[in-house]
RNA sequence: GGCCCCGUGGCGGAAUGGUAGACGCAACGGACUUAAAAUCCGUAGUUCCGAAAGGGACGUGUCCGUUCGAGUCGGACCGGGGCCA
């Protein structure tokens, strides 16, 4: 029996698809196009198994689109600058430039060795100078639109990489690379002004309809937009006149019975100099760190500064100001009045101080003379309460009325407050893009003049002392300003390597335009049509990516402002895991599954076999997918990741699911290649009793195949593609039709399985290859048949089924189904009460 | 605490409000084979009655509701995950 040769097979096509450059895409505007792109990966010297389930759903949807006869790009390249490849230098002794481009080779040849439909004419890194002189470019353009400026400002220090970061990535505290807990610092650093498009981006969400809401959703709380008052509380007894607070809620400023001021607000480090149990709680408040959620979960802790705040609306009443820990100083003005009655947070540390509870939102169905609240905060709608002229309005009415009174009365303004910071962008490192701008003692901040572009990165620098290497190099930052020729230093810091993928997916519409942007190629191919990638990057890739590419638009290189019309987020890939005796971790390949359980290959010992997580080398559960590949083959590996489960969820890869793809590759070469006496390529087909069943099967797989890719829904797609296979089987050997539906199984599983398809094109007798082959349609006459089998139910229980012509008449339809043993059975001889009969779906026989 | 997603056989999962469990994995029985692998044929939600053919009951996290009919819609709850606070 031949065996299908998944090796040489693969190849062989992947030889002819470069030859006759399969897969490029051209600049073409009069053809209809077809943007498909994969989050394109980092360097790290290996493909790992997301890598595989990403671009493998990509390419599926890739080459299902270029047989539709579209003008499909799906490049690919490298987000090749970034720290590791630092850490290489300090640890090994390369220059990261060698360890990146050596990295690069090998990443390459594994997703060649996937057989991805990529036009590789288009591949750059973003380290090459070609792509990094055209963000140099890009962000002077910013800088001269006011999008990119530099300040002074209280920043996220990661100890550990020895840089700033931005404050989408510091997670819960920590760096998002290190996972050290990130320190504030003052210090002047570069920033795009991302808050100027706020609520543009906030609003362009509700524009993107084949984005996950889950993601839509993560962007908005990012955003954070609130509306509200900022108005000031005059102090007394206090080392200023007045604080300013921010307030989401000013309707309920009659039930405040406190103010409170954040460890880091100005006034508190004033007071603190004087006080040194405050200065003492202040320092307690810090130790917590500035992770949000570990603020919120800790105790609510205050300390009494003995200062008055004067309330707005009644000069006689006055109110004690705490430093508390839960303010937080990056958010509105650092300090805010508490209403404990209506906000959670406000009520614990009132119960905490025993300070008043006054209620002054009622809710619709409560006595407004006995609402209370006792430890649960009332934040709902309802009506005012106690508050004076606000009485009786609505929570809205009453924003309304209280925020036109403080502005009346100028000591406030209504005002639009984002949680969303300007994005910080200069990084304390040397393998990264330079910011191209010099530094002059009377010129300010000169941008490196066009002839003296690109500012390319020296290569002697040194890794062995700590700082950053740009920094230290003892030439290379000293140059004479552009304006005044005097004396002058080069900014040494380099971009964030989040800058680099921010445009990277306009770069590759024309990858080698001597401007940043060919607007042509641009306009033509954006928006990107689907972007697959993880949910890890909701926030910050596809934040920073939109924000550029409205930051673009402005600057007139671009027509869209959303980069990505389709989003789809895949799940991650899991492996069970597996620990010694003693608790180390083993890898997948140093366990044996026994029938008296799991076992240490070679010497036996007991295994305990852990829950199914996501690959990680911490815990060893990873496959390379290289060994998978080099043993089955890359086709094997695709439609395993496309199998099964839903693309957005986690897939869990086991060995025994490897196995049954193989197993499934053999038989649709078997099938084929097993057929005798075929009829040639081009045989007329007609239908007949012997062969409509299979047409049938044949169209409908059709018919669901393309429904199923055209909403990525890979695992259903291979379903059907099985149900065809087993019809194939099932059906009498060699006809027209035995033909027929063998070339649509080649078809339809080539998107998936390309080089298998190729093999079983050619040994069905085409000279032409899958690739230049359109998608199939189906005949409508084949998706109908002239009977259906319904079932017929009583009371909603299942008690039979009748086949019936398509267009029975609804009486006809009752009478068969009443006649029904189960049915007169269950109905006891009595008449049935009513029968309900759904035209092409079921009979309902009330008893 | 708020918002969102998820909960279906041994496992991954199918199922426009209309025959729950398609398809795959694992399992079991059989054929082929000296044997194994590979392959092919077949069985399979749980449970009860029956020798069998067959028939009944239960069944999509729990409870309640809407409906002729609910895995699917609504409400409450339990469990898991995510985001935000």
């Amino acid at each position: 029996m031949a065996r299908y040769n998944a090796k040489d097979s693969e190849r062989h096509w992947q030889s002819v698809w470069t030859e006759r450059q399969s897969f490029r895409a051209e600049n073409d505007t009069t053809k209809k196009k077809c943007y498909v792109l994969e989050m394109f990966p980092y360097p790290s010297g290996r493909i790992h198994m997301g890598h595989v389930r990403n671009y493998t759903m990509g390419d599926c949807l890739a080459r299902y689109r270029h047989a539709q006869g579209y003008n499909v790009l799906h490049p690919m390249g490298w987000d090749a600058f970034g720290l590791p490849a630092e850490n290489a230098a300090r640890e090994k002794g390369v220059h990261p430039r060698e360890w990146t481009y050596a990295n690069i080779a090998a990443m390459r040849d594994q997703l060649k060795a996937m057989g991805l439909a990529i036009d590789w004419s288009r591949e750059f890194a973003t380290c090459d100078p070609e792509y990094y002189a055209r963000q140099q470019a890009l962000f002077l353009e910013f800088f001269k639109l006011g999008l990119a400026y530099r300040a002074e400002a209280d920043v996220n220090w990661d100890p550990v990489d020895h840089t700033v970061l931005a404050n989408e990535q510091v997670i819960e505290g920590r760096g998002w690379r290190s996972g050290a807990l990130v320190e504030r610092r003052k210090l002047s650093q570069w920033f795009f002004r991302i808050t100027s498009f706020a609520d543009d981006l906030l609003a362009g969400l509700d524009t993107l309809e084949r984005w996950p809401d889950k993601v839509r959703i993560m962007q908005r709380n990012w955003i954070g937009r609130s509306e509200g008052l900022k108005f000031s509380f005059r102090l007394k007894n206090a080392p200023k006149d007045s604080v300013d607070v921010f307030s989401t809620r000013p309707d309920t400023l009659f039930g405040a019975s406190f103010l409170a001021l954040s460890p880091d607000h100005p006034l508190t480090t004033e007071l603190a100099a004087k006080d040194e149990k405050l200065a003492e709680f202040v320092a307690e408040c810090k130790r917590i760190g500035t992770a949000e959620e570990a603020i919120e979960t800790a105790e609510k802790l205050g300390y009494d500064t003995g200062i008055r705040a004067v309330h707005p609306f009644d000069p006689s009443w006055d109110l004690p100001v705490y430093v508390a820990n839960f303010v937080l100083m990056g958010y509105g003005t650092g300090a805010i009045f508490g209403c404990p009655a209506h906000d959670q947070r406000d009520l614990d540390f009132a119960r905490k101080y025993e300070l008043p509870v006054q209620a002054v939102v009622v809710p619709e169905d409560a006595d407004p003379k006995s609402f209370a609240v006792s430890n649960e905060a009332y934040t709902g709608s309802g009506h005012l309460a106690n508050s004076s002229f606000l009485d009786g309005l609505d929570v809205d009415s009453a924003k309304a009325e209280a925020s036109r009174r403080i502005e009346e009365a100028g000591t406030g303004t209504r005002t639009v407050n984002y949680r969303l910071r300007d994005w910080l962008v200069s990084r304390q490192r040397y393998w990264g893009c330079p910011i191209p701008i010099i530094h002059c003692d009377s010129c300010g901040l000169v941008p490196v003049p066009a002839k003296d572009m690109p500012v390319t990165l020296p290569d002697d620098v040194r890794f062995d002392v700590p700082g950053n290497p740009l920094d230290l190099h003892p030439t290379w930052k000293h140059v004479a300003c552009p304006t005044c020729g005097g004396k002058a230093r080069r900014e040494t810091d380099t971009f964030d390597t989040f800058v680099d993928s921010s445009w990277y997916f306009t770069r590759f519409t024309d990858p080698h335009a001597d401007a940043p942007v060919n607007e042509k190629a641009a306009n033509y191919w954006l928006a990107v049509d689907q972007y697959i990638g993880g949910v890890e990057h909701a926030v910050l890739h596809l934040l920073y990516a939109r924000f550029f590419t409205r930051a673009m638009h402005k600057a007139g290189l671009v027509a869209v402002q959303e980069p990505f019309a389709g989003l789809f987020t895949q799940g991650m890939v899991c492996h069970e895991t597996y620990k010694d005796q003693d608790g180390n971790w083993l890898l997948p390949e140093e366990i044996e599954k026994q029938a008296g359980g799991t076992v240490r290959c070679g010497t036996g010992a007991p295994v305990t076999v852990g829950p199914s997580e996501k690959m990680s080398k911490s815990k060893k559960n990873v496959v390379a997918p290289e060994t998978i590949i080099d043993i089955f083959g890359a086709d094997t590996i695709r439609w395993f990741m496309l199998s099964d489960s839903p693309p957005e969820r986690d897939i869990e890869w086991t060995q025994d699911g490897a196995e049954g793809c193989w197993r499934f590759v053999q038989r649709v070469y078997r099938l084929v290649t097993e057929t005798e006496n075929l009829p040639p390529p081009g045989t007329p087909v007609a239908s007949d009793e012997t062969t409509l069943e299979l047409r049938r099967a044949v169209h409908r797989a059709i018919d669901w195949v393309t429904d199923d890719l055209e909403n990525l829904r890979f695992n259903r797609a291979v379903a059907r593609i099985y149900e065809l296979t087993n019809a194939i089987s099932a059906a009498p050997a060699s006809s027209p039709a035995r033909r027929e539906a063998l070339e649509t199984l080649v078809v339809l599983v080539a998107p998936m399985m390309p080089h298998l398809a190729e093999t079983c094109w050619q040994a069905l007798g085409h000279a032409s290859l899958v690739v230049d082959t359109p998608w199939p349609m189906p005949d409508p006459a084949l998706l109908k048949s002239d009977t259906i089998t319904i079932a017929v139910q009583v009371n909603g229980k299942r008690r039979g089924e009748i086949e019936i012509p398509v267009a029975a008449a609804e009486a006809e339809i009752r009478d068969l189904a009443l006649a029904l043993d189960p049915v007169q059975r269950a109905l006891e001889g009595k008449a049935p009460r009513r029968v309900i009969v759904v035209p092409g779906r079921i009979v309902n026989v009330v008893a």
